[in-house]
DNA sequence: AAATAGCACTCGCTACAGATGAGTGCTAAC
DNA sequence: GTTAGCACTCATCTGTAGCGAGTGCTATTT
C-alpha cells in the first residue's frame, strides 16, 4: 500500500483533494495550476495528474471532466499529506461549555458531545457510550430496596460501577440475597463480564438449576443484573449529511439512512475502534458501511473515571475536510476523558 | 368548519382522496369516472370537481393537470369519509409479538413498538415513554446504597414510582437521609412533582439554605430526584419517508429531518396530543411542524400500570393511509396499555 | 335542469438538435 | 523536462416541436 510519489506530484495530488473537498466537482488541471500558484503550465499538470491516474489515485467521471481523488488518495491524503489545523480557541471553548452545561448525567454529556461534534465538524456527530462487558467481573452485591424491587450492584476489575434495578416475581429475603451474592462472587472471578453471563445461561439448563427453586431464581436474576444494556448511541445532526451535495439525489440519502437505522451496523463498526488508541479514519469501503456511498469516519477512544472506554466521532462523506475534523475529534475526546475522570 | 355536501360529491371527493394516496398523483376526472364505477361521465365529475374546488376542497398544480386533495379535504375525509380497515389477524400478531419479545425492560419495549409502528405503516414510528411531571407528590424516600451513592425513590399519588441513582460530593448518614426525607415528604404534599421542582429550586436560593449546610446540600440531591429526565422519545423507520415520492426531492426532505432533529420540537407537540383520550389526528399544518413540509400525525394514548400516561403513533406524510393506520395505531395503543398494565 | 358529448385550449413532459465550453490527450517545439 | 497548440470528447444548456392528459366551455340530449 506504500506509494512513492515525487514530491511535486505530492503537492498536485493534496491540491486536488483539497480542491475536491472544497468544492465537490471535478477538478481541471488549470484549476490547479492556477490556484497553487505552482508555477506550472496546465499541460504539466496534466501529465503528472495522468501518472497518478494510472496508479489509482485518481478518477474522471468522463472524458472530458476533470479527475476525481479515489479512495486510495484519500488514504495517502490523510495518513502523508494533510495538514491538520490547530483547533481554534472558539471551537475548544465550544466543546468544554457545552459537555459542561449538559449536567451531570453521563448520557446528557455524551448526547451533548455528540451534538457538539457535529455542530463543530457540520458533519454527522456520535457518540458511543462505555459499556464494562469486555471487563473482567470483580464483584456483584444484590440490595433489596422494596417489595419485589432489587437493586443489582456489578463492580469490575477496573473499578467501574454498574448499577441496575431488577423487578422479579417473588419477594426475596435478605439472606437470600446475600447468598446469591456469595455464590457468584466465588464462582465467577476471572471471568469477564459476558463470560459471566455466558456461564450463568449455562447453568441456568443444568440439571442442577432445573430441581433447585431457589439456585433457578437466582441464575434468573443474576443474569438481568449482567444482561448488557443496549449500547448507547448518541447520533446527531443526521440532516447535515443532506448539505453535502453528493447525497442530495435521493436514492443515495436513502441507502444511508437506512444503513444507520439499523444501528447494530455501527455498533459493531465503532467497536472495532474502540480497539486502538488515537484518532482512528475509515475511508469509504474501509468503514464497511453501505458499500457505495462514500462514508468516512474518523473516531477515537475516550476514557471514563472508572476506566471504561466509549468512542465518539465524526460521520461524513469520503470528502470530508479531515484537515478540521480530525483535531476535532481529537480534542473533543480528550476533553471528554478529562470531564469525565474529574467527576 | 362543517361542509354540506351531495352524497354524490362526497363520493367523488372520497374517490380522488383516495386516489391519490394511492397515486400521488394528480387525479383527473375521467380516472374518477372509470374507477369508481360511477355511471357518471368524466364531464360531470368535472362539473362537480370545479365545484370542490371553490369550496377549497382541491387544487389543481396547473391548469390542465388532475385534483389534488387539499389539507382541509384530508381532514374533512379523515372525519366523515374514510372507511376504516380491519387490523388484521396477522398484524394483531405482529404487534402482540413484537411487544412481547423486546423482554422486560419499558424502554426496550417501548423502542419495539415504534419499530413495529414503522413496520406496519410504513411510515415513521414514535412513542414518547411515560413521564409523571405532572403527577402529583406522594412520598420520596432516599436509601444509601454505597459511599456516595443515594437512591432516591420517587412515588407519585397515582403510585407511580420512579428510582433514582444519584452520586453525591460527600458521604451521607442514614439519619440525614430520613431526616431530608422526612421534610420533603411533609413539605411537598398536593403539588405536582413540576412543582416540587420549582419550590426546592426557589428554597436553594432562600436566606436560610445559605446558612444551613446539612439543608443546602439536602436540598441539591433533592433536585436532582425530581428532576426530569429528559422525556425518552423513540423514533423508528425515519428513512422510510424517503419512500414517499414526494419527499424524494432532496430540500423538502432535509427540511424534514431538520424538523425531526429538535426533538423538543416533537415532544411539546406530542405533548398536547397527551390530554385527549383515542386516537387523534394532525393533518398538514395542524401539526405545527415545518409548516410546508405536508406532515400528518396521527397517535393514541397509552397508560402504563402505574397509571402514568404516554404516546405513541405514526409520523407519515399528508397523503398517508389514514384508513389502515389510524386503527394500526389504535390497536398498539390499547396493546401497549394491556401490556404494561399486566406487568 | 341535470347529464353528456364534443372540442378548443393549456401546459407539462419528452425528444431531438445544435451550440457551448470545460477539459483532456497528443504532438511538436522550446 | 516543460510548454504551447490544437483536435477531440462529452456533459450541459437552449430552443423547438410534438404529444397527450386533462380542463373548461358550449351545445346537445334526456
Amino acid at each position: 500500500m506504500d506509494i512513492e510519489l515525487s514530491n511535486r506530484s505530492r503537492q498536485i495530488l493534496e491540491a486536488i483533494v483539497e480542491d475536491y473537498i472544497a468544492t465537490a466537482e471535478p477538478v481541471g488541471s488549470s484549476a490547479v495550476a492556477r490556484r497553487h500558484a505552482l508555477t506550472l503550465s496546465s499541460a504539466t499538470v496534466r501529465n503528472v495528474m495522468a501518472n497518478l491516474e494510472e496508479l489509482g489515485l485518481l478518477t474522471s467521471p468522463h472524458t472530458s471532466a476533470g479527475r476525481i481523488p479515489t479512495e486510495k488518495a484519500y488514504r495517502f491524503y490523510v495518513d502523508s499529506l494533510v495538514a491538520l489545523r490547530q483547533v481554534s480557541r472558539d471551537e475548544k471553548r465550544q466543546i468544554v461549555s457545552h459537555c459542561r452545561q449538559a449536567g451531570v448525567g453521563l448520557s446528557g454529556i455524551l448526547k451533548e458531545t455528540s451534538r457538539t461534534l457535529s455542530q463543530l465538524s457540520n458533519y454527522m456527530g456520535i457518540v458511543v457510550a462505555p459499556s464494562f462487558t469486555a471487563d473482567v467481573f470483580r464483584h456483584i452485591e444484590f440490595i433489596r430496596i422494596g417489595q419485589r424491587k432489587i437493586l443489582a450492584i456489578l463492580v469490575s476489575s477496573k473499578g467501574a460501577v454498574q448499577n441496575r434495578l431488577i423487578e422479579t416475581e417473588d419477594d426475596y429475603a435478605l439472606e437470600d440475597l446475600v447468598r446469591m451474592g456469595n455464590y457468584l462472587n466465588a464462582r465467577m472471578q476471572g471471568l469477564t463480564i459476558t463470560q459471566v453471563r455466558e456461564l450463568i445461561l449455562e447453568d441456568m439448563k443444568s440439571e442442577k438449576a432445573q430441581y433447585d427453586e431457589l439456585l433457578s431464581r437466582a441464575l434468573k436474576i443474576s443474569e438481568q443484573a449482567v444482561r448488557p444494556e443496549g449500547d448507547e448511541i448518541f447520533v446527531e445532526g443526521q440532516a447535515r449529511i443532506l448539505d453535502q451535495p453528493e447525497f442530495s439525489d435521493a436514492g443515495r440519502m436513502k441507502e444511508i439512512y437506512q444503513a444507520f437505522e439499523q444501528k447494530g451496523l455501527l455498533v459493531q463498526l465503532l467497536s472495532r475502534c474502540m480497539k486502538a488508541d488515537g484518532v482512528q479514519i475509515y475511508i469509504g469501503s474501509e468503514t464497511s458501511l453501505s458499500q457505495s456511498a462514500g462514508i468516512s469516519l474518523i473516531t477515537s477512544r475516550f476514557v471514563t473515571s472508572s476506566n471504561t472506554v466509549g468512542m465518539l466521532g465524526v460521520i461524513g462523506p469520503t470528502r470530508m475536510g479531515y484537515s478540521s475534523v480530525i483535531p476535532i475529534v481529537d480534542y473533543t475526546a480528550r476533553m471528554v476523558s478529562r470531564l469525565l475522570s474529574e467527576n
